[in-house]
DNA sequence: TGCACGATGAAC
DNA sequence: TTCATCGTGCAC
């Protein structure tokens, strides 16, 4: 496995959403490496994205997405669950990649189709907000060999509420996999 | 200091 | 379609 390094985050958000399809989040914590690869994500582009959280401005929840590319923005939703983004682009630009569901490769129990079922079966919460990916215990990797993947767009899920970006084909995931979190 | 509302998931 | 459950952002 090889750690994707910061300039792999220090791209279009588009093209880091498609390009983290497939990849594998690995995290370490209590002497048990969880490892589950990445079958379903969303892009959210900047301040200018009435669905994005960084529309709100910079405030003390959104300022890690307002950092630089390669963290990790982890935040809790309806009070019972976690959802847990990829900041890309350079500092400032405010854009993330949501992930929404992965396949289970390795120590991973219950579901994890959905955002909040996703981080619950990684043991990822609040604490790892602002976790820099190029930590030894909580990052994203690919395998030495990759091969091409085909990949479905739809509008992202959830969003209704952000006008015309609601219908922007935002979503995406692997092509028959059958891990997605919907259709 | 109060309050409406979620980038959800599960039950009914 | 309803509800559990609480942090966040904004109004007052």
């Amino acid at each position: 496995m090889l750690k994707l390094s910061r300039s792999f985050y220090d791209r279009d958000t588009v093209d880091v959403a498609h390009d983290l399809l497939g990849k594998y989040l690995i995290h370490r914590s209590h002497g048990i490496e969880r490892i589950g690869k990445i079958v379903e994500v969303e892009a959210y582009l900047g301040p200018h994205d009435l669905a994005a959280h960084s529309a709100k401005g910079l405030t003390p929840r959104t300022k890690i997405m307002f950092g630089p590319p390669g963290h990790a923005y982890i935040y809790m939703i309806y009070g019972m669950y976690f959802c847990m983004n990829v900041v890309t682009e350079q500092e400032g630009h405010a854009s993330a990649v949501l992930l929404r569901a992965i396949e289970p490769i390795q120590n991973l129990e219950g579901k994890t189709q959905g955002p909040g079922l996703l981080c619950r079966a990684m043991r990822i919460d609040k604490n790892l907000n602002g976790c820099d990916l190029e930590s030894d215990t909580f990052f994203i990797a690919q395998t030495e060999e990759s091969s091409a993947i085909d990949i479905i767009a739809r509008p992202r899920i959830g969003v209704d509420y952000a006008g015309k970006w609601a219908k922007k084909l935002l979503r995406f995931y692997i092509k028959n996999n059958s891990y997605i979190s919907r259709k």
